[in-house]
DNA sequence: ACGTTTGATAGGGAGTAGTTATCAGTACCC
DNA sequence: GGGTACTGATAACTACTCCCTATCAAACGT
């Protein structure tokens, strides 16, 4: 209307009639309490008011153009932020190769990493503060989804020089003979290998807990006792020098899942499933069993 | 909604229903087609697709909010711009009155002021380049409106020592007997004397054209005959020394009738009646006739 | 297991907004 | 000067949208 200065040519521009046309901007002058257009049989023009009035209308609908390209590039997978929640016994062992994957792959997604335990995590997806977590399975609540990822073994950690070092085949029962060492209350690996130790009757050693794996680790190398660590760590954690020896356990070893957790109300269940199949493939020089649905 | 992530609560400010806010949402996200909110039956969410339509649509309401105080301010009169034409034999003596009127009562009247000739002026009014005329009537166009302001006698202006100098009632006739210098064509002030001067029967002398008011009182100054100014002119133009001396004719003597001319259709009708009676009262100190109406 | 709270859905009614047809005024052209 | 064509406004009618009340189904907390 304001191009073209003429109310038949705005309006079919427009897609609309004459009539609608005029009385729309009658009513939008009736609302605003401004005469924006001066008409004449023959001619039309843009009061001062209508002037101004057109120019933030434009910047209005720029506004709204930005709102729906926006909406158009979220439509797009992969794309934007995304929290991701990971437990500190897989970060340090599954973010390299999650990173690679992310910045080769996917590069218009901004990762957010949040390195949490368990129930904070939990927490945090629910509250919104975090989309998707990797984590140990199951999760036991409701109203997520899971998908698992892969399962890991359980290996027993002993010091260098150990009667087990080295050995392939530990029955578990072996465990209620020995100083079990275990991380701190909260994270979910304590459980787990708790959950090794009670299936057996075995016991933790003493009140001596870790902060982490790495402290954990320093801690058998001390000679104060043996732990379970998932076999993602031992590569890591139990490098040449590190006064460490490992031992399998007969197979089947215990072990555990690991998988990807959101909220069942997501509507990017597709979008992550997708990431999960590409992060099985991303893991294949890791030590664990891909799971796939 | 984005700043309550609840249906119900989101709906009252706004001032509606839930199901209505609910059925829009759900229209926003078709019409976009990307989904926006994470809805459960406990909680609401937005999702990073709706963080940002969120943050974009504030940006729409914020346009909208300044085009709306925009049309509020406009809605005042006397404020914004205003494109006033006014003749060049008018507008050096006359400005300095408006102006100081405008800055006195008028300080959010931007006036621009353009001084063309009668025809360009009509041109620009009609054009919409311009708000407001202040020229001699009639304008003698269609679809104009005009509010005459003050009438203004013509006064014979002839050389120091005229036979005619300082006389007080010279009659009309004796135009037939005396070398009258005129502007040039197309000013409007050529044409009004030209009129004084058809009715008499005198004529121009030769061909000698002033442009200007100035330049022709140097004519005048200069011996190659007499002419005829509007008395706002007089003041200026037969300053002591300018070797120039006036006469007046008998009453009544010839006069213009200057005043506003606007769009029939301009809508700020009232507005620039306004600004006529105050530039009446302020031209008191003029030596013109008031005119009302 | 039950009750409360949440968002989604169904159905009906009112108001808006669009359509076509027509009017009235103006400029242009012969 | 009169006719013509084109302008925006108006009228009457229609259709659609939007909103409301009432109700439902799911999920959390007790």
């Amino acid at each position: 209307m304001a191009d073209h200065l003429h109310f038949r040519d705005a309006a079919a521009v427009v897609g609309t009639s004459q009539p609608a046309l005029s009385s729309a901007v009658a009513a939008l002058e009736e609302a605003l309490g401004t005469q924006l257009v001066e008409r004449t049989t023959r001619r039309v023009l843009l009061t001062p008011a209508g002037e101004r009035v057109a120019r933030h209308a434009r910047r209005v609908l720029d506004a709204l153009d930005d709102l729906v390209d926006e909406a158009e590039s979220a439509r797009r997978p992969f794309t934007g932020p995304l929290h991701l929640g990971v437990i500190p016994t897989v970060a340090p062992y599954v973010l390299p190769t999650l990173l690679r994957l992310v910045r080769d792959e996917y590069r218009e997604l901004d990762l957010y990493v949040h390195e949490e335990q368990t129930h904070s995590l939990l927490d945090g997806l629910a509250a919104g503060r975090l989309d998707l977590l990797l984590l140990a399975l199951p999760a036991g609540v409701p109203g997520v989804d899971e998908i698992p990822v892969y399962d890991e073994d359980f290996t027993l950690v002993v010091p260098e020089g150990h009667p087990l070092a080295g050995c392939q085949g530990v029955p578990r029962a072996q465990l209620r003979d020995m100083d079990i060492l275990l991380l701190d209350e909260g994270h979910c690996l304590r459980d787990q290998a708790l959950d090794v130790c009670r299936e057996v009757g075995a016991a933790e050693a003493g009140a001596t807990r870790a902060a982490s794996l790495p402290t954990l680790v320093q801690l058998v190398a001390g000679g104060l006792g043996a732990t379970l660590l998932p076999e993602t760590a031992i590569g890591v954690e139990t490098r040449p020098g590190s006064r460490l020896a490992v031992a399998r356990f007969t197979d089947p070893a215990p072990y555990r899942r690991i998988g990807l957790v959101l909220r069942a109300s997501t509507g990017r269940a597709a979008e992550f499933s997708q990431l999960a199949e590409s992060l099985r493939q991303s893991i294949a020089d890791l030590p664990v069993r891909v799971v796939r649905g």
